[in-house]
DNA sequence: TCGCGTATTGAACTTCTATTCAATACAATG
DNA sequence: CATTGTATTGAATAGAAGTTCAATACGCGA
């Protein structure tokens, strides 16, 4: 006895939206038919109707949260500081806020990242994505560098860039265990205390 | 038809190395008693006789794993270097060197990591991990801290061993996808990079 | 109003898993 | 040599998962 005919594109966006909330809460690995059926309200066989295989399922819900992820944007007010290494350290500041405020999109994200390892279609998807990810800190890196040239020898653009979005990383890993306990603040200042130092003062000595 | 016996301790260890084997290989996921069982030329029921529940072999596992991690050592020759800073660095190059070297290890201890996300037992036994693999860095920042008190202000030897730490984590985190493409010198030359300032000669401009 | 294609269901099927257990042979002990 | 305890096996069980599919009802065009 079937149930209301729903146009193909919104059964999908629903099923999908049902499969983002058992994985984000279970994980990948207790993602299963049954639950995203029972999830969305719908036959286990209507999931495989519109998605062929549990594979399948998995693969459009990467595209879905990679589509939904926000990319990275600079803050007018961010912006607006005097200077570049300022604004990245500014960026560094939110993006390590934004991420650690959305831990069940960070597990998940992780979550990929695991099955990315055996899995070469999820690998080569979530290696663009953060190569786009890291690409969007490389202006930022280039006027760090350009406006201190001599203090940053040796480093360039993408090297920069890639030290951001890894300490993001780091960042993002640790809070995903110790989500009370580790404080955003603390593992920022350390860095910043690093960064901050391409304005200090010379030493006179 | 039962095979030879085997003193119980000796047979524990060649089922956990066998698990580690088959959970190196296939995942956490994937390691399953009857894969264990064929690993260790042994029968299903005597991984369950050993280990009574898949859970406790996993936990076994993870004990095993954590044990045979090799401790952070400083070497005599960085112990050598003059400046403490300088003793950092080459302990974070070469702890991202072991890392790198050892990609079966770093996913295991991932898995783990991801498991630990909805299972208490195995997240404290990581906390305590990663927290004495944080205070193993506390003498070399303490020392970077004090050697260097101008240009560290506001830093604490927590929050610098926290970040050596993570930038570790966010090489090995990045070379468990990208290993061949990942360059450890590279994503250690930024933070060099970063680092060497304190030791830069003061701008005369 | 009458088909007709397709979305939908729910049960059946297959495969794989952890787990149990009765039967069995080995080693040590007496 | 007999006995006893325990390590060991392999088959049986139960459950859950992905997938298939015949049956069914809905909505649209004729």
């Amino acid at each position: 006895m079937p149930g209301k005919r729903v146009p193909e594109p919104e059964r999908r966006e629903q099923i999908l939206e049902a499969t983002y909330q058992v994985a984000a809460k279970h994980g990948l690995a207790e993602t299963t038919i049954l639950r995203v059926a029972a999830a969305a309200n719908v036959s286990p066989g209507l999931v495989m109707f519109h998605f062929d295989t549990r594979r399948q399922l998995l693969l459009a819900l990467l595209d879905y949260l990679l589509a939904t992820t926000t990319v990275l944007t600079v803050d007018p007010a961010v912006a607006a500081l005097p200077s570049p290494i300022d604004q990245l350290i500014a960026v560094l500041r939110l993006e390590m806020s934004r991420l650690t405020s959305e831990p069940m999109r960070i597990r998940l994200t992780f979550d990929y990242w695991m099955a990315g390892v055996r899995d070469a279609v999820i690998r080569q998807r979530l290696q663009s994505e953060f190569a786009r990810y890291r690409e969007s800190f490389r202006p930022l890196a280039e006027a760090v560098l350009r406006a201190e040239p001599d203090r940053f020898v040796g480093v360039t653009p993408a090297g920069l860039a890639g030290l951001s979005v890894s300490l993001i990383k780091g960042c993002a890993v640790q809070s995903m265990i110790d989500a009370e306990h580790f404080d955003v603040a603390d593992h920022l200042a350390a860095a910043v205390g690093l960064m901050s130092h391409f304005r200090a003062e010379p030493t006179a000595a």
